[in-house]
RNA sequence: AGAGAGAUGGCAGAGCGGUCGAAUGCGGUAGUCUUGAAAACUAUUGACUGUUACAGGUCCGGGGGUUCGAAUCCCUCUCUCUCUGCCA
């Protein structure tokens, strides 16, 4: 979350950066927080000196206990009741409002970076790169839906019926080119200095805040209710998480991690033609990369990861685009977020294969991740972006390279695979 | 899953109702000595909040209670360890 002493001092900036997210009232909200925050720092003031009496008090009386002088003591005593009673009351208003502001902070999105487009939809995000040839298929090409049971190769009916829909099973080549896929993807992390790490794929409520995934979105994740765990929507949670409440030293930054893991997302309310196949899944499989960083490094952080996701897509042959997400299509706690675009031949659409953003301390304000500048603390920026998502990797791997013969492996997957065609 | 023990600063570990934000050791930082390093010695070394600055306040796993006063007593939750059971 933001942290409240920064809107104080740039109030508008701040108000003006959540118009450009067109996030509701945010003259009002912002002065709601600000008022509550003001109420809340009077009682603070208030309680300090109360408690300060009654501590001083205390010491008195201990005094007096060791120096035997019983009746003063107790005089002592008698009138730290009325003190005694005050704190507690100014303790209870404290809570109230420190709650209130909570709830009223989680609220507020991250601001834009200045380079983000004003814009309501997808349509005013802002193309600024674009890449590849998009190839003319051979005459009966399917879309990947098609292609994925006439092979054999994904099988939504059996998915279907162990578990539900959006739970496909791989078989055969199907299930080797996804294992090449995550070899191939966390090889090219690691060359490019992602430490690898596979993290657990449930994670606590505490995670689930810290990133900020709760208190709003549970809706999204699929809980454990028995163990209050939630299975995780990406590996973004557990490894941005790993470092929840620590003060980094210095020299072990920056922090660059890879981490290969199944995802799992509700999608309450997605159907239709475009979440049709491998476009949208409850389950998939994922490499995320993330790097916690200084600020005044991160810009940079995420230009190397964008490098490092183009390098990908170019190895695989793909044709893509990189977006510049618009201000109302950016996730709520991203300052800046670049979506990679693969193109579909067959369905002759976009697919989104990975989002590359930095949260500069948005997230970290909430994790409390901080390291030692001159011996002051000071919230790190963390970075995160899929290197990358399966599914629609792999859909358009399918529906690209498909000829009458059969479907044509990317030569990079060929060592991995073990077999250059699907046929 | 059952029984027992425990949770204290970066780490180890004392404290078990009053001046304890917390002994001591290790580690870290700075200095003295040294050509340099090591050793030794000296000093310093937690976080949060707050103030222009000082002051003040909070934090000994989390939450609640008893008390004038709690790291210390009570309740509760979570976690860890040991033994037994089960198990990839």
């Amino acid at each position: 979350m933001l942290q409240i002493a920064y809107i104080k001092d740039n109030k508008e900036a701040v108000v003006a950066g959540l118009e450009k997210r067109n996030f509701k009232d945010a003259a009002a909200v912002v002065d709601n927080a600000l008022e509550i925050d003001q109420n809340r720092r009077n009682v603070q003031q208030e309680l300090d000196s109360v408690l300060a009496q009654s501590n001083a008090m205390a010491k008195q009386i201990g005094g007096l206990m060791k120096a035997g002088k019983k009746e003063e003591a107790e005089a002592a005593k008698a009138e730290t009741g009325q003190l005694k009673a005050k704190s507690k009351e100014l303790d209870e208003q404290l809570k109230q409002l420190s709650s209130e502001l909570d709830e009223v902070m989680y609220t507020i999105p991250n601001l834009p970076h200045s380079s983000v487009p004003a814009g309501r939809t997808p349509e005013d995000n802002e193309e600024v790169f674009k890449h590849g040839e998009v190839p003319t298929l051979h005459e009966g090409a399917k879309p990947h839906w098609d292609l994925i049971s006439y092979y054999d190769i994904i099988d939504f009916d059996l998915g279907n019926k162990v578990t539900g829909a959006g739970f496909p099973f791989y078989k055969g080549k199907g299930a080797k080119i996804q294992r090449a896929l995550i070899n191939f993807f966390l090889n090219e992390a690691e060359a490019a200095g992602y430490g690898e790490i596979q993290p657990p794929i449930m994670i606590n409520e505490a995670s689930g805040y810290g990133t900020g995934q709760l208190p709003d979105k549970e809706g999204q994740m699929y809980e454990a209710t028995a163990d209050k765990l939630f299975l995780i929507p990406t590996a973004e949670v557990p490894l941005t998480n790993m470092y929840r409440g620590d003060i980094i030293k210095e020299e072990a930054l920056p922090i660059k991690h890879s981490g290969y893991t199944p995802c799992f997302r509700r999608e309450a309310g997605s159907w239709g033609a475009h979440v049709r196949g491998l476009n949208r899944l409850h389950q998939f499989d994922k490499i995320e990369i993330i790097q916690i960083r200084k600020p005044e490094e991160s810009y940079d952080a995420l230009e190397e990861m964008v490098a490092h996701v183009k390098g990908l897509l170019e190895k695989l042959e793909l044709p893509y685009r990189i977006l510049r997400l618009c201000g109302g299509d950016m996730g709520f706690t991203s300052a800046l977020t670049y979506d990679f675009e693969v193109y579909s031949a067959a369905q002759e659409r976009w697919l989104e294969v990975s989002s590359v953003s930095n949260f500069e301390n948005y997230q970290a304000n909430r994790l409390k991740l901080r390291y030692k500048v001159e011996g002051k603390t000071q919230l790190l920026h963390t970075l995160n972006g899929s290197a990358l998502a399966l599914p629609r990797i792999l859909a358009s791997i399918l529906e690209n390279n498909q000829t009458a013969e059969g479907i044509n492996i990317p030569k990079v997957l060929q060592p991995f695979c073990g077999f250059d065609k699907i046929s």
